[in-house]
DNA sequence: AATGAATGAGTATTCATTCAT
DNA sequence: CATGAATGAATACTCATTCAT
């Protein structure tokens, strides 16, 4: 609506029936993220992808399927590239850490994305459906993936015998924090966070908890 | 509420004038922490404390005033005794790190405090005063104490020359994995997550990532 | 509302909890009569009802609640005095017919309760449990008190023998009639009816009809 | 809808641009008697009639005109060819009356036509105009025709002296009972009728009282 | 002080209507 | 002519807030 008055040349409407749903996933990821899922109004989304209240009902039946969509659809396309790039790694495992923290900044950390998982915290526990998918789709295969990661360098003998499990989680936190930091505190703060430096220095961290001796 | 009714001849704690407010900032934190504050129902708030939706009005001007009281009662006791309590210790560095964590632990992470962060980070965009309140009054002074024991074993030779600033970030980053786990997906999900455990193995990379050589 | 204008000294709401239901399906079947289920908007009915909008919530989960409590109230209350009237009723079947015509007049045709079956007829295929149950509690039981009486007037010699249920559904068809006609036609068209009337010239074509011979 | 676009070499009844509008208005009757005005979807009448929503538009300016035209259009075909066979009539007058009753069942009661009464009972409040018009061109016309019988029987000395008007109502009652039996009572409820024996004894009834001594 | 009936602004959702294709 | 994507006014329903008791 207002991104359409300054295109004159655009007709009331272009059929585009196949971008309209991302477009749409697209402003309210956003707006989910925001403001959470129940203080976001339908109609601003609507605004926000450049549409009227009524076309979100042509593609979604409702706010309840529009909020699964946006955290299906952000997903999808991310989970398997991941896991594979992963397993086709040859190298040495020190090496795979920062390769795999880098990895993650420049396809989640870094985009809209990172927004998902403030927004499933928010929320988990008015969808707990979306929640335990989520947890199945996302949470239980990424911590998999990482503790295939710490196994490996174990196996070769790189890393030293530690809980697989917890350290998997002391990877994944301070990806967590940023992912916060950046959609919760950052846009209503002063308060920086030098992801890049702060992803290094736990990399670092990390080399050296696992190294042996 | 009906169980209240029926004790008439209440002889001890005849009325409880002052208690109320807490006992309905208790409600609310749980409520919020649950669901959120926009998806929160006073009425469902004033039943869970036990008392009629009018007497919320009685103690907080509206919502938004009971959300603000919520988050600065749940903060106010904690903060000075944490910072007094670490100021004041004398022993080694490295013993330092288990005893602020067990600390954190004991005092937040186990208790329904922990849900605070969540909820923050759920709502900052919706509160920014209020985030900014809290980064003000919890995050930044949180992370100056920690930085300051880091600085601590750096200048008594203990811990070798880190990024502090960063390095604070690490040491809490599992916390706050912990504070979102505990109150946003266990609630929801079978992934459980040995929160002490965690935290052990967490001072112990901590502790390898700071030893010097 | 508008109602209340008019009465300076009721103050705002005076407690009227038992009263309030019944205000608002009186006003409910006036409308719904008038106007349809779907035609009827809540709004107006709480403005008939001299209520606002929300306080309809308190008495009725939603619309069709409503619509079946006005319809479930307008009977209840007549049914059970017809039958047990007619049944005490000790003299000639042939005066029988005209004092069953009006007490159906009276009680029922002459007032706002003839709406009901107008109601019912334009609403049954949408509420098809509330049809089966006004079949089931108003129309059957309705027209088996008819087939006693017809009974009972062949039993007693007085009237010839005659197909019981199609005789019935004769008895009734004329005040059938009388309620459309009132309901639907009289208030927006010049055609009047003379109720009373047409009932006399139907218990005399009745009795004809009945009389043996 | 679906099957029509399959059938693009449709040889001999290539298009029916005058068959639509007729096509369009069968579908919206049997709707509009269904489910009411109000609760009638125009997508719905689209479907039934096989076309797009926009192409009911082409035919009828709204939603109003096509719910008159449904009115219209049921009933001009019928009135005159009714009422002229009625005065062509030259027998017995009470030959006549199973005439009359058999034709009605035969062209209207047991046709869709007989959802029009339904229909009009139902919204008459709602479209005055239609109401009125359809009192104008239907009801009276209707009544008088058959007031004209009851006159024409009387003057022959084979009637005896009744109330015309109310005489005529009597006749008309048990064919607005059937029409909204089957409209509205049969299609939610086991409660069936037998038109056919419950005109025969309508038929009866009326002779005999009709009859004179 | 405490209550809870009443209110009405606010939001999700529906559907008649339009119009570029 | 026909289509169906898009629109936005209209309406059911919710819930923070008020206030007579």
């Amino acid at each position: 609506m207002t991104a359409r008055e300054s295109v004159k040349s655009e007709p009331r409407w272009t059929r585009r029936k196949e971008a309209r749903p991302e477009e749409i996933t697209a402003a309210a990821l956003e707006l989910f993220v925001e403001r959470g899922y129940a203080a976001t109004r339908l109609e601003d989304v609507a605004a926000r992808a450049g549409v009227s209240k009524g076309t979100l009902y042509l593609y979604f039946a409702n706010k309840e399927e529009l909020f699964k969509a946006v955290v299906r659809e952000a997903l999808v396309a991310r989970l398997v590239e991941f896991r594979s790039q992963i397993d086709k790694y040859q190298g040495s495992s020190f090496e795979l850490l920062p390769l795999m923290v880098k990895a993650w900044w420049e396809r989640i950390g870094s985009t809209r994305i990172s927004g998902i998982p403030k927004l499933m915290l928010s929320e988990a526990r008015n969808f707990p459906e979306i929640a335990r998918f989520y947890v199945a789709e996302v949470v239980r295969p990424g911590r998999e993936t990482i503790e295939a990661v710490i196994r490996r360098g174990i196996a070769r003998g790189e890393f030293r015998d530690v809980d697989v499990t917890n350290v998997a989680h002391l990877i994944v936190a301070p990806m967590i924090l940023i992912s916060m930091w950046r959609n919760a505190i950052e846009p209503c703060s002063d308060e920086k966070i030098d992801a890049v430096a702060l992803l290094g220095t736990h990399v670092d961290m990390l080399s050296r908890g696992l190294a042996k001796a």
